[in-house]
DNA sequence: AGCCAGGCTTGGT
DNA sequence: ACCAAGCATGGC
């Protein structure tokens, strides 16, 4: 039966906590409820105590594209048991409980964090508006569902379609020649970002490493949100202060050294971890 | 190794 | 109201 809505049953999942945490930039909350887009779907979202309320402009035969997403149907339970079992993990977790990881398109993915370089959250929020108004496809509201106008993320040949100039007037600056290169690429066929998916997670951050303005954090924030790499763990300046204050809060340990405590000690799901610590850092600490 | 590349937010006056 | 400093990643 094709409907416009359906309640995703899922319990330890802070859906707040999960679309306003720096993995991912579409999505505003409106009174209770988020409005983004997923695919060309529209969708409204709205925690409830039996789980996730969905709410789509157009009939859905299915929602395994939404649980995919939104990655409903994962055991966080094992996940965070597998977390090692130190004061500020704990404290992390307990802070953000229900805190999850998307598994977001890989293309919208990877222009959102080569935008996303010396930015902050609502800067890169801005931007990417900016670019989905104005290359992307306009999706015809269907009230009462949904009252605003949304569009879709512009595929790599929208993007190629247009000038760095263009591209410039979304206020994305010096990023405007990388993300146009990269879209070019890939919509020539010369940048594959379905074979990253065969190689393993060194094989596939080199690849994507190819590109420019994507150097190691960018490619494992893009490991990690759209491909579902566990073991990437993207370090960035707010994680390399959570590391220092957290773990090494005596003696100041050096980057790599930083890097190389962070690439062990967190182990299969180190991705995972970062988010808890990422968001504990901006949610909790200072 | 150290500087440079938007533009918005924050903090000081 | 204004102006300076801060943000935060990759490339050369």
């Amino acid at each position: 039966m094709a409907a416009t809505e359906t309640l995703l049953r899922v319990r330890d999942y802070d859906l707040a906590a999960t679309l306003d945490s720096g993995q991912v930039f579409r999505w505003r909350q409106k009174e209770n409820s988020w409005i983004g887009v997923v695919g060309k779907n529209s969708v409204r979202l709205t925690q409830t105590p039996a789980g996730i309320f969905a709410e789509t402009d157009a009939p859905q035969k299915n929602w395994d594209w939404l649980r995919d997403y939104l990655q409903t149907e994962i055991e966080l339970g094992k996940i965070l048991k597998a977390f090692p079992d130190d004061a500020p993990m704990r404290n992390a977790v307990a802070s953000c409980r229900g805190l999850r990881l998307l598994r977001q398109d890989p293309w919208e993915c990877l222009a959102s964090f080569i935008l996303s370089s010396t930015k902050q959250i609502v800067q890169i929020r801005q931007i990417v508006a900016l670019l989905c108004e104005r290359f992307g496809d306009r999706l015809t509201p269907q009230p009462p569902i949904s009252s605003e106008v949304n569009y879709s993320f512009p595929s790599p040949e929208q993007i190629a379609a247009a000038t760095e100039k263009e591209l410039r007037a979304c206020k994305m600056g010096f990023r405007a020649p990388n993300l146009l290169a990269a879209a070019r690429q890939i919509a020539d066929g010369k940048f594959d970002l379905e074979k990253i998916r065969r190689l393993d997670y060194a094989e596939a951050r080199a690849e994507l490493m190819k590109l420019r303005g994507v150097g190691g954090k960018i490619a494992d924030c893009v490991l990690l949100f759209a491909y579902g790499f566990d073991s990437a763990f993207p370090v960035d300046v707010w994680i390399e202060r959570a590391l220092q204050r957290l773990y090494f809060p005596r003696r100041r340990a050096s980057e790599p050294r930083l890097r190389r405590f962070a690439a062990t000690h967190f182990g299969p799901h180190a991705g995972y971890a970062q988010q808890y610590l990422f968001h504990y850092m901006r949610t909790k600490l200072k």
